[in-house]
Order: C-alpha cells, then structure tokens, then sequence
DNA sequence: TAAAAAATATGACTGCGCTCATATTTGGGG
DNA sequence: CCCCAAATATGAGCGCAGTCATATTTTTTA
C-alpha cells in the first residue's frame, strides 16, 4: 500500500481540482460568472471556501482553467472545418466561425472569457493563454502556408504575421459581436469584408 | 438673483462631478486603480462616499470618465504627427506610436483600461468608448483617402474596412505589448511587419 | 511505528465596491 | 417669505472575493 506512496497525496489533489472546476463550470454556465459566489462554487465541489483559492489565486482564474481545454478543442473543430473548404478566405472564415458558434452559446461568460485573455492576471492564466494563441496563430499559419502551396499566397509573406493579422482582425470583430455594436449578420458581413482587405495583400 | 436659477443647481452638481474626477485622476496615477479605493476618491473631492456612485456607476465607469477627454486629446495629436509623415505606412506607425507613447507612461493603468474598452459595462461608458472608437477610426480613415489622393492606396478599397483593419492590427499589439509579452522594441517590429502586410493589401 | 516535518484544508475575518433608507438642499408656487 | 416636491447627498450596512493563523492530513525520518 506504500507503494502508492508518492501518488496519493497528488491523487487527491487532482481529484478535488477536477471536482472544483466542475462545479465552477456548471455554475459559471447555469447561473452567471457575477452572480456565481466563490462559496457557492466551494460548497458545490464539497470543499471549504478557503480552499478554492489553494486551487486557483482569483475567480477568473478559475475561469481561465474551466474553459482552457474547452477552446483548445474548438480550435481543432475550427481548423478540420476550415480544410473542408476551399480558398484561404472561405477556409479562415470557417475556421473563425467555429469559434464564433462556441462564444454566442453564452455570450456574457464569452465576454468576461474575452476580458480576461486580454488582461492576464496570473502566471498560471499566462501559461494558458499563451497555450491557447500559439495553438491558434499555428493553425492559423498552417492554412496560409498551404494557401501558398496552391499559389494563391505570394511565397515572400511571413507566415507568423499573416496569422496575426488574420486573428487580429477576427479578434476586433468578435469584441464589436460581443458588446452588441454588431448583430450576428452584420459581424459575418464585416468579417469578410476586412478579411478580404487582408488577403489582398497576402496574394 | 434668481436669474441664474436654472443654473445653480447645475452648477453645482458639475463643479462636484470635476472635483471627483480630478481626485480620481491623481489617485489612480499615483497609486494605481487598484490600491485605490471609493472612500479615499470621495474624501479627496471632499464628498461622502456614496455619492461618487451618483456620478459614476462604477469605478471603471470613473476611469473611463478620467480618460476619454486624454484619450481624445491624444488621438488628434496622433493624427497631427502622422501628417507630418510621408507615405501611408509611416503616417499610419506616427498616429500609433503617440498613442503608445501615452499608455506608456503608466502601463498598470493602460491595461485596466484597455479591458474596460473591451468589457463596456454600462450606457455611459458605451457612449463614451464609442466616441473615441469613432474618432480614430475617422481619423484613420482620413489618412487612407489622403493615400489613395496620392494613387498610392487602390481607389477601390473600402475607406471604413481597411480603417478598423489598421486599429485591429494595432490593438493586438498593443494588448502584446501592455501585457508583457513583447518589449517595445519587438513592438515596433511586429507593428511595421503587420501593418505592411495589410497596406499590400491596399495599393 | 512513532514522531517530526511538510503539505494541504479550513473558516473566521478583513477590506472593498456598491446599495439604500434617510437627511439635506434646491427651485418653484402661493 | 414660506412651504412643498423634486433632486441630491449621506454614511451605515451588505455581500463578496480573497487572506491567514490554525488545524488536519500525508510523507519522511529514525
């Protein structure tokens, strides 16, 4: 039974994060990231208040941990849905639109998400953050080097720059969705619009 | 005597609002948004402390107050700098670089309110932000036509899209750069690198 | 296995932003 | 000039995120 030794304690503790983040998850979903108390997140994991706070510094970090894994795989989905289409500008409007589905599902908590990517905390919601925009900026580049493949992006542009571009724009009209200067039809409109003006460039 | 009657009352709650906002303006850049709290932004504008949240909903709220007047400020002496440039590229790098050179002086407080830009939490601010978000794009897109006067932006190219494209480009960087993740030297670099990939786009 | 050491959990407590019932000031009508 | 209604100011009080001294559990040492 000692030989267990060295797992149990970790053990454990994986265990009560995994029930913490849950717990956080659901309420952050059911009721509101402001309306969720940190007690309420606490007693929902079976834990004391104090020790939320062992676990993650602030609430949003929590928030951070609970939708990390989430965007990473929405990221894939994104980037499948973009090879299924064909050009550079249709394949990166795919691949935005995907994200694009996942935030609208619950457009306060993305808001708050969107706060907190741009306003870092923490060194644990840098090391997630960080994670999470070179994941998107690599798929991003991914599509523009094959892009060049095909010829249609001139050889001599710089990858990296592209991506960036390319996200910072999406990034810019997200924010305009979110806050509500834009309804949904006029976001997909100015996406590709500006979009366009960009490959124009990458051509 | 009663003449002045419609007024008085005015007066007097402007008189407040400025007192308040200036004790704000030196708190907050003195000891920074966070370690300042409503009770000592009250005591220095000589109020009690509920009554700053009669003038602004919220801290941020008054931060935003704080700053737009600066920001709008700052944004017209950009726009100046960048007629003293020649070529789009570079008229477009000195309109950024002021406003660099402003969220530069204090970048803890910079970065509290480029969140809030992001996060509009209530109609006041959402009036305010707009405003600003109006005034550099239009400025922005001046310095687009002016180019395309000179044959050296494509006629065709939408004056409002390739505007917000140059913002968002810079807002990304900006957000980089505030949070850490580039020193200004790097800045600078990614800025010209992506902003050049985008002009191609243009001419 | 006993005792010391290290890691983790606890919940009473603190300080904050913000609210709200009450008090005060202001402007107009008789 | 006085009274009344509306606007404004007040500060005690509330609920919350986050802290910290203490208690509990786990691991190491002997």
């Amino acid at each position: 039974m000692a030989l267990a030794a060295p797992g149990r304690r970790e053990q454990n503790k994986l265990e009560k994060r995994g029930r913490i983040i849950a717990a956080a998850r659901a309420l952050f979903t059911h009721k509101g990231f402001d309306a969720t108390t940190s007690q309420e997140i606490a007693d929902a994991a079976g834990v004391a208040g104090g020790t939320i706070f062992t676990y993650a510094r602030t609430k949003e970090d929590l928030l951070i941990l609970v939708f990390h894994d989430e965007m990473m795989e929405v990221v894939e989905r994104g980037f499948v849905a973009a090879r299924g289409s064909a050009g550079l500008l249709d394949q990166v409007i795919a691949f935005f639109e995907t994200m694009v589905v996942y935030h609208v599902r619950d457009v306060p908590l993305a808001r708050v998400l969107m706060r907190q990517l741009g306003y870092v905390g923490s060194e644990e919601q840098l090391t997630l953050v960080q994670e999470l925009m070179t994941r998107v900026l690599g798929r991003l580049a991914q599509l523009v080097e094959a892009a060049k493949g095909q010829g249609e992006v001139d050889a001599a542009s710089p990858l990296l720059p592209s991506a960036r571009s390319l996200f910072a724009i999406y990034y810019y009209h997200l924010g305009a969705l979110l806050n509500g200067y834009l309804d949904r039809s006029q976001f997909d409109r100015n996406l590709r619009t500006d979009l366009g003006v960009l490959l124009r460039g990458l051509g």
